[in-house]
DNA sequence: ATAGGGTTAG
């Protein structure tokens, strides 16, 4: 703003605007108009409209002043101050309109709990709430972390007769229950919703991806496809897409791109981004990368994502090449982008590229590294074999250690059956969380494996005292569309005794080319699962079965797992591929096993 | 005069 157009008004006001905005209370306070931060997007110009109400008159018109209040607070997280102090300048009365506006912004502001504090002051001022009142103030109400005051606004909600009739409180009560984790609460919600549009359904859908309940999330969009009018839009298909990302549900994730085709929706940069995201979170890294170079515009996730992508399926040199590609396309590497790079890194044990990159990331990228960065450091370091080294860079770095970052160390451990390292880093991880089944388990299996069965004792008995139980191996494996899932030592399939025989039948076949389990006479047993479930149970091995019994010769075994993969599974799934010559693909908590021809695209190194 | 749903990560 030039100096010479500033009027009487908004000169007050912009001194005004200093006394309460955060923002500008550093610059001059005299002057902050003339400070050289630069104002908010759109503030001259709402300047402008005030100054002209005041001059004329109409300030003192509630709609007027209502409306320049709404445009104000709306404008941007930076200008809510100036909202707020025109509000508390207002003469005329204040209506629910206003209260609306301030809180509106708040909610999607950088403090919703402000938003919660003026809903609060209104209904003590004797202001009546409306059905616009309750989607902002539950939007404030998913954000901060405390389901109390929700809860609360819910009960008020009921209370003014809300509940059961208006679809936009309904769906913002969906979101609000899913936010703080009571999902059958909001489904049961979303069941007595009045009119079920396409954004309740969304609502729904990312209700369940947010509990991890993927299939269940196409569940639903399957529902509303059968049995609603409502017709989904780029907005469904992005969850849906993302749940089969998740899954790994190739099939499902087909059906839902060429749905996508069908129905002539665009192929946007978002929609294009999450299906690049499914194919590489299938293993179908080729159709990744086809659709990649198809899109014309993309953006720093579209990139981020591919070169995740091609780390997850252990290609770290189409990782790198593409990261040299998107800095030469002018695009710059964010914080996930380097996230994904060191990943491809650490997957192909790439230790000293890996490394330069960290050490430039701060002044080459400007990005700070943060606890994952460090975490895919660990990793490649750890992996590599270099613990003392990662245990050293754990120790200077100035963040704090989490949980997930020693349980990086433990896993390289593990791997590398260090003993001294991984009891000291299990006993750091209990200090940070003292039901951590991880550490518990490899302390278990490190004290077995090392003959000191009374410490085995003790921990076993306190895990059952604590109830700290390891979450159960877990495969699934698609079939028409289906996503079958196993857990170890499963025998609750229909097919089961059928998937068992065929077990026994991979063993002799196996057996009759020289393999022996992995387990069982080897003096060090480490391994990620609890040794009650006998490996020749593990969920991986029985989806591997199940998938050999229902598909066709030559058809590709997709199996995806909750944990990592152990060496048992590992070399089973290498024997089979050669020996029922059947590509194997296994997506492990960490990264793609291709199996073919006896070998797995990983070289052993994971 | 105002409302609800958004893809990437160890």
């Amino acid at each position: 703003m030039r100096p010479r157009k500033k009027t009487f008004f908004s000169i007050a006001f912009a001194r005004n605007l200093t006394v309460s905005s955060r923002q500008n209370s550093k610059s001059n306070p005299k002057f902050p108009s003339s400070s050289p931060t630069p104002s908010p997007p759109g503030l001259n110009h709402l300047k402008r409209d005030h100054a002209k109400l005041l001059r004329s008159g109409e300030i003192l018109d509630t709609i007027a002043a209502g409306k320049l209040i709404s445009d104000i607070a709306f404008s941007g997280a930076a200008n809510l101050g100036y909202a707020r102090s025109l509000f508390a300048w207002i003469q005329s009365p204040l209506n629910t309109f206003m209260w609306n506006s301030l809180i509106r912004g708040y909610a999607h502001g950088d403090d919703p709990r402000e938003a919660i504090s003026l809903y609060r002051q209104m209904l003590a001022n004797g202001y009546l709430p409306n059905n616009y009142t309750f989607p902002f103030i539950l939007k404030a109400c998913t954000r901060i972390n405390d389901p109390r005051v929700g809860l609360g606004v819910h009960g008020t909600l009921i209370r003014h007769g809300f509940e059961d009739f208006d679809p936009f409180i309904q769906t913002s009560l969906v979101n609000f229950y899913a936010s703080c984790g009571s999902i059958e609460v909001a489904q049961k919600l979303f069941d007595r919703s009045p009119q079920r549009d396409v954004t309740s359904w969304n609502a729904l859908i990312k209700a369940y991806i947010g509990c991890c309940r993927f299939s269940d999330a196409i569940r639903v969009f399957r529902l509303m496809q059968d049995r609603s009018n409502a017709r989904a839009d780029e907005i469904t298909m992005l969850g849906v897409v993302s749940a089969c990302a998740h899954l790994g549900a190739l099939d499902m994730g087909k059906w839902v791109h060429a749905y996508v085709d069908r129905s002539r929706m665009r192929l946007t940069r978002n929609l294009g981004t999450a299906l690049i995201n499914m194919y590489a979170r299938c293993g179908e890294i080729e159709s990744a990368s086809f659709l990649f170079r198809e899109m014309k515009d993309k953006d720093i996730r579209t990139w981020s994502v591919m070169i995740g992508g091609f780390a997850l399926n252990g290609l770290a040199n189409e990782a790198l090449d593409l990261f040299s590609e998107m800095q030469s396309a002018g695009v710059k590497p964010d914080s996930v982008t380097l996230t994904g790079v060191l990943s491809a890194c650490s997957h192909a044990g790439l230790v000293q590229e890996g490394m330069k990159l960290f050490d430039e990331m701060r002044d080459l990228f400007l990005v700070e590294p943060t606890i994952e960065h460090y975490g895919c450091v660990v990793d490649l370091l750890g992996r590599a074999g270099e613990l003392e080294e990662a245990l050293a860079l754990i120790k200077r770095m100035s963040l704090k250690p989490d949980v997930m970052l020693w349980g990086a160390l433990l896993v390289a451990c593990r791997v590398h059956k260090n003993v001294e390292i991984g009891e000291m880093v299990a006993k750091e991880m209990l200090v940070l969380d003292s039901q951590n089944a991880g550490a518990h388990v490899f302390l278990s299996n490190v004290y077995a494996a090392t003959g000191k069965w009374d410490l085995v004792e003790q921990v076993r008995s306190l895990m059952k005292e604590q109830k700290i139980r390891k979450p159960p191996g877990s495969s699934s494996i698609e079939l028409d569309g289906v996503v079958h899932e196993f857990l170890s030592g499963d025998t609750s399939h229909p097919q089961s005794d059928q998937i068992y025989r065929m077990l026994n039948e991979i063993r002799r076949r196996a057996g009759l080319i020289g393999h022996r389990p992995a387990t069982g006479g080897v003096p060090f047993d480490i391994d990620e699962e609890d040794k009650e479930v006998c490996i020749t149970q593990h969920s991986e091995k029985l989806a591997l079965a199940f998938g050999l019994l229902n598909t066709e010769e030559g058809t590709v075994i997709r199996i995806v797992k909750n944990l990592r993969i152990c060496e048992d599974c590992h070399s089973v799934m290498q024997l089979v591929s050669e020996v029922f010559d059947r590509i194997v693909v296994v997506r492990d908590r960490n990264r793609f096993h291709h199996f073919k021809n006896g070998s797995c695209s990983c070289r052993n190194y994971w």
